[in-house]
DNA sequence: AAACTAAAGCTTTTT
DNA sequence: GCTTTAGTTT
């Protein structure tokens, strides 16, 4: 494409932002503004008008889907592959630079990657060895990864004179965790990022270099940029300035992932004469969608003001309609949609039901199952995590690196060979002991005596199976894959569901080496999966970033969910919620239906619902309020009848305090239950919160 | 190794 | 409430 016509069809900021050649720049983009077509159409421009090689552009989003959709537009534009290309997401794009480089940092390049559930295994070892309550795990993990994210390493919590407040306990388990990692030559997604920083900070040489090779960068969603990305970014941009980032403050909503809104800020200190380019035009919405946004996001604390405006026209109404209860609500989008399908004007991949928690999927589920409206999940649990599926990528991983002890466990008994439990703690014992990959251990407890011959014989016909496949490690993939159905006898173990995903894994490598088929994996999420065909996308509102669709329903529009409770007290948090609305609602198109229900079953209580809060900040003539009754056969359904024991006869009531043999004094906090079986939830000062059975319990009422 | 039971979860989660 | 997981049983 000649670089005239790739200034065809920009608005005037657009054109200025892919004009724009050397030095730095930050485009602020609202919500459909186009930023994609900026972001590719100034790469191409950069590449054909500026002689830029296409090589030297160096283009970091979040997701692959970003990453994928990049390419797929400046291969249209230049009409060239985009597959060599450095454009990807931050972590795969580290991951890259890792694999030539990480040597330096005494990692071997044949490092694997671990996902949250490899990481958790390895935190959960660590507190089981501490004597820590292991159920802490989750919280731990967190704490981690967001030091991680800060770029602050189980080192620099030891030097730091105070620990940087985290206690002693934590520190030791944060120190073995990554030595744990280190053993296994593992990087967890946060080292991606924290091990290229440090890479680049501790060898000066090395960055120049890479400074050199890329001599423009371009940061997609900057806004979820946390510290140790734009650490990287900087690093990469600070010799030739020429960087580009390109995002929304108002569409920030990982904070609390780490997300840092103030680097839009902090990048116009740290780059001086930044020049600043806003996107307001909206090319998606309809003026009334527009106008609800933006009284909602007007509100928003610290932003910078943009007002985004469309010449689109005004569109449909948008109504808000209040259901007697979750399941009416359910029941009511269903219905709509159904309306909306047999009047022709929508197909169903053109709509979608947006909501907070995922909780609320499994009532929407059934509402369009009821009507026969075909629906997918966006998001959920991804291919890659199905048990099957990383059984035998565990295998593969063990091929590339067989030091994964985590990999290594997680097959050792699958299928079944009498390695169990208590023979893995053995070799963990040993493994400890000799400081060595569970793997060596094994080749040594084979070759010394002092281990009984059926502990040895396990144990070899396990390494057998192990060694033969790495022989063919060179094979490519599927076949590799081969080799391992046929050794274990994984597919006829698994069954026929579990082996038709398998058939498909195996599909889905070909033509791939080893490393980068798990890399790709390995960075692989559940929104990366095929878009949807002619069904009805359900998702979370954070799943949702990004998207479009013509008809969008946001359920749940109460106090407590939209905003989420969770975030009610802490006015960031409630900023956060406020901004996740927004995002909501500026994914619709043409249509955009918000509902809510008066009553909401909440885990064993139904709660009184109150209208959310961020519905008195736009004006009443914006919609139309719609109060839905029940339909009359619907009464009688279960939500309808409030359970007698709910009043407050009980002596077991919440608020009470009573005595238990063992724990001691203790308030309840909710009692449930039929009449015979009552059960109650009781606040022990000594053991916390605990379910018990009336019946049972011995419980003394004080 | 399946099948059961008890207990603990429970906001969102690009990688 | 419902789902997941850990632990126990047979």
């Amino acid at each position: 494409m000649t670089k005239q016509v790739l200034l065809n069809n920009l608005n005037p900021q657009q054109k200025s932002a892919v004009l724009h050649n050397t030095g730095p720049l930050l485009v602020l983009a609202g919500a459909g503004s186009g930023k994609t077509k900026v972001i590719t159409h100034r790469f191409a421009y950069l590449s054909t008008a500026h002689k830029v090689p296409p090589m030297s552009i160096l283009a970091m989003t979040f997701t692959n889907k970003a990453a994928n959709e990049m390419k797929q537009r400046i291969e249209s534009l230049t009409g060239k592959s985009a597959n060599s290309l450095w454009i990807g997401t931050f972590h795969s794009l580290s991951a890259r630079i890792l694999r030539k480089e990480i040597d330096v940092l005494g990692y071997g390049k044949d490092y694997c990657i671990y996902d949250e559930s490899d990481s958790g295994n390895i935190v959960r070892s660590v507190l089981k060895e501490f004597k820590i309550h292991e159920a802490l795990y989750k919280g731990i993990l967190s704490k981690i990864s967001s030091l991680k994210a800060s770029l602050i390493s189980p080192e620099d919590l030891l030097a730091n004179e105070d620990s940087y407040g985290f206690d002693e306990k934590f520190v030791r388990v944060y120190v073995k965790y990554q030595d744990e990692l280190r053993k296994n030559n593992a990087l967890d997604f946060d080292d991606l990022i924290m091990c290229t920083v440090k890479l680049f900070e501790q060898n000066p040489g090395l960055l120049k270099k890479y400074q050199l090779d890329f001599s423009h960068l371009m940061v997609d969603e900057f806004q979820d940029t946390n510290a140790s990305q734009y650490r990287l970014m900087e690093l990469f941009a600070s010799k030739h300035k020429n960087i580009c980032a390109v995002g929304d403050d108002d569409q920030s909503i990982y904070k609390f992932r780490g997300a840092e809104v103030k680097n839009i800020h902090k990048f116009k200190n740290d780059f001086s004469k930044t020049k600043v380019i806003m996107l307001e035009q909206n090319y998606r919405s309809t003026q009334r969608i527009l106008d609800i946004a933006g009284n909602i996001i007007a509100k928003s604390r610290d932003r910078m003001p943009k007002k985004l405006w469309t010449d689109r026209g005004e569109g449909e109404k948008i109504s808000y309609c209040i259901a007697t209860n979750e399941i009416e609500e359910a029941r009511y989008i269903a219905q709509s949609i159904k309306e909306l399908f047999q009047k022709g004007k929508y197909f169903c991949k053109d709509i979608a039901i947006l909501y907070r928690v995922n909780q609320q999927s499994r009532i929407l589920e059934e509402a369009m199952r009821e009507n026969g409206q075909p629906y997918r999940i966006c998001g959920g649990i991804s291919f890659y995590q199905r048990k099957e599926v990383k059984d035998i990528i565990s295998y593969l991983k063990l091929i590339a690196n067989p030091d994964d002890s985590v990999s290594l466990k997680r097959i050792a008994n699958c299928p079944p060979r009498q390695i169990g439990a208590a023979t893995i703690t053995r070799v963990e014992n040993e493994a400890r002991k000799r400081d060595e990959s569970v793997y060596n251990t094994m080749k040594y407890i084979m070759k010394s005596n002092g281990y009984t011959n059926s502990l040895k014989e396990k144990i070899s016909s396990f390494i057998n199976i192990i060694d033969s496949l790495h022989a063919h490690k060179e094979a490519s993939t599927s076949e590799l894959i081969n080799l391992v159905f046929e050794k274990t006898g994984y597919l006829e173990w698994a069954g026929e569901e579990k082996a038709a995903n398998l058939i498909d894994l195996r599909k889905s490598s070909e033509d791939k080496d080893l490393k980068s088929f798990l890399d790709s994996v390995s960075l692989f999420s559940g929104l990366d999966e095929d878009p949807a065909d002619n069904s009805v996308s359900l998702m979370t509102l954070h799943n949702a970033k990004g998207l479009e669709f013509p008809v969008v329903f946001i359920a749940g529009i109460e106090d407590g969910l939209m905003p989420h409770f969770h975030a009610i007290k802490d006015t960031e948090e409630l900023e956060e919620e406020r901004r996740l609305f927004y995002v909501g609602v500026t994914r619709a198109q043409d249509m955009l239906i918000l509902t809510g229900a008066r009553k909401r079953r909440l885990y064993t209580s139904i709660q009184e619902q109150q209208p959310s809060r961020f519905l008195a900040d736009i004006p009443e003539n914006c919609y139309l309020c719609i109060e839905k009754r029940p339909r009359a056969d619907a009464i009688t359904s279960s939500v309808a009848k409030v359970p007698v024991q709910f009043s407050n006869a009980s002596p077991y009531a919440a608020g009470a305090r009573v005595k238990h043999p063992k724990w001691g004094v203790g308030v309840v906090r909710d009692s449930y239950g039929e009449t015979d079986d009552v059960k109650v939830m009781v606040n022990f000062h000594t053991v916390g919160i605990k379910r018990l059975s009336l019946k049972f319990a011995n419980l003394e009422k004080l």
